[in-house]
DNA sequence: GATGAATGAGGGTTCATTCAT
DNA sequence: TATGAATGAACCCTCATTCAT
């Protein structure tokens, strides 16, 4: 019983700072592109020794793709939590207001983490797994070529305007005066880029019907 | 005389080195994410020093700015040439086409030089320039918040769609079965993801009327 | 009792972890030059946590030293055990014989503990001893310079034909077609070296009389 | 002219550090084993910026194989300058005197570059190229095994006798009082030795005849 | 005795840049 | 203008060892 409570205190310990590590791998990340990153600024950051990264990421890469899904995982987790069940535009208009609500929350992480390495391997599956969330919302056939890239077209435009959405209040050589749009307006935007983005799956499909889909929205 | 030949000829040669590493560094940055681009690399295969890297463009920076100026220009001038003088809509079909007909010519450069470094400072001036052709065209407002991030956002949308359609025919993890659609079919979803673009825009600023823009299309 | 009984067992496991150590170390430096052996390695194989070989052998040079005495313990027990008290010329043949067989048997712990690191300082005081052994079955004086370095040479030609011999079969860089030569002939090969051997401290030391020697063998 | 001058200026300057460079590499690889050798140990002794031994040799390893090509080239000059072309045996003699002349003048690279490292790759070729000139001599088959190995073992016992005999005078830990032998005394050594192993090779392989040979010493 | 987390020295390599020729 | 030798900063990684539990 002692063995086991303090083995567990160890790896409790342990993983403390494998935590520390982590947080402050994605803040590294979030702050600066990969290359100029250096290990040896993750682990000061964490306050801990250089060689734990390697030793508990197996190196620069791992410790990337790790704070990669850390991040991932936070804004799935803020997405999807306690969905209505309502009506799927009403379901859709909920899952971008809280995308939004994250990348408002952690506009570092998203400008470098998330919407900037959007064709990043790391985040492939990941931005994956969005879009087939929303196909399956709207009831549209998975797997079909014309679906899949016009709504990784839709992921892009989405991305693109939450940047320039968070770059808004932001320090930009050209002291832009983009006017810092309501959530409501923003999520509203973006449904309509996702209907523009099923009709350019029909443009490129003409056997596809997105009529009911572009009904639920 | 002879001396203003000497120096003539000189110049001619120096200005002939400087293509070499030009082109040099447009291939090697078509190839390579920038990190893994190295000086050595492109003098190598420009045939030259290295040290004429620094010498001709001030650095790597220097070169790679030069390489994406070098590749915009050559994009900007096959987009613009002789343009029919038509209808909007044609007008943008015609851009659309070009645009689609250049980057299937340079399938490399485009995936890695112009789609997808689409936030790259060295780009910001280059894309800035291209929103505002169909800007001008469609007669929306220059200066207006809203239409600026919804026609950003359709340019992701767009460069992003044109990337996976170029991927298409690529080798990918996954096996792709990316249909190869047709060049008019993309236009044809170039145009429809306009459209939502325009309005995003509305929704995004309700005091605009995207409906002659719209008409136009 | 029982808390003897239990130091005891405590005792035996130490033991049994430290032989399992030995074991996986003699495994590791056998397969591996010296520096390209870690610590983790061995303690991998080993089953067990690689603080352990610090903390029975004092670290890496200390277990090496340790494997290095174990596999001459093995080597020497196999060479002198029963030994025939015949005539001095059979029993170097057995004796040459046997270490023949036992490199033979381990051929990677030949090749990278025992003939390849001929003049590592661990391996300095064994061979002495191995030395010591012929030259007074040799009936030799002892101390006697010209034939110390003599019958060192020997023991070099011996250990390198023996290690020529076991590359016999092994995987080389060129196709080697080295005969296997049979352990008979090897033996007699080692007495034809060790002839010259004494020969040779004969033309270091004109004072020594080696025939006497000469015809032991 | 005056481009070529001082191109061939430049290249002499940077041959000149290649050499410095060179030259800091045998020093070091004669006194530490390859491990211990550092790349900034060999740069600080040439005096020179340790990027260079990057830009010379190609990395560590490739200096060290300079090393022990440099000083094998070294050797087999000055082993096979000025031949007399007298008989066979006082041949071998010279070579044989030469030899130990040469790792006399050289202790600390001969123990360590040329003694030491028997088996080590870089040297494989050198060995065998020696070896040869005394097969060739000896009127020898070619490629027989049981020469080829018999000689290579008569090679390691030389190597040893040599090493053995360098270290007469050094501080080794028990106070060798190994007299210092002659030259000549070694080189009649050597010569017992290679009868020996003459022996030996026909103790191998019965087929062979090696008493011409042994008549030539 | 055993564990393995933590430390941190140390190494080799790469590479942009400088500069003498 | 062109060359490429020379510089040296910076980085990531490996690994033996320590030590709290």
């Amino acid at each position: 019983m002692s063995t086991d409570n303090r083995l567990t205190a160890r790896q409790a310990a342990a993983e403390q700072t494998k935590q520390k590590l982590l947080a402050a791998a994605v803040a590294e990340f979030s702050q600066r592109p990969y290359d100029e990153v250096t290990v040896g600024g993750i682990a000061r950051a964490a306050g801990v020794a250089h060689g734990l990264v390697s030793h508990h990421f197996q190196g620069k890469q791992g410790a990337y793709v790790a704070a990669v899904d850390a991040v991932y995982r936070q804004m799935e987790a803020a997405e999807s939590s306690e969905l209505v069940v309502d009506a799927v535009g009403d379901r859709l208009r909920q899952r971008f207001r809280r995308f939004l609500a994250f990348v408002a929350a952690n506009p570092d992480t998203a400008l470098n983490l998330i919407l900037a390495s959007g064709r990043d391997e790391a985040f492939a599956a990941r931005r994956e797994y969005s879009i087939s969330v929303v196909t399956g919302w709207l009831d549209l056939p998975t797997g079909n070529a014309a679906v899949t890239v016009a709504l990784a077209a839709f992921a892009d435009a989405a991305e693109g305007l939450a940047a320039e959405w968070l770059r808004g209040g932001r320090a930009t050589s050209p002291p832009t005066d983009t006017a810092p749009f309501s959530v409501e307006a923003m999520t509203e935007a973006f449904l309509a880029l996702l209907a523009g983005a099923l009709r350019s799956a029909q443009a490129l499909d003409p056997s596809l019907d997105v009529r009911p889909a572009l009904a639920l929205l």
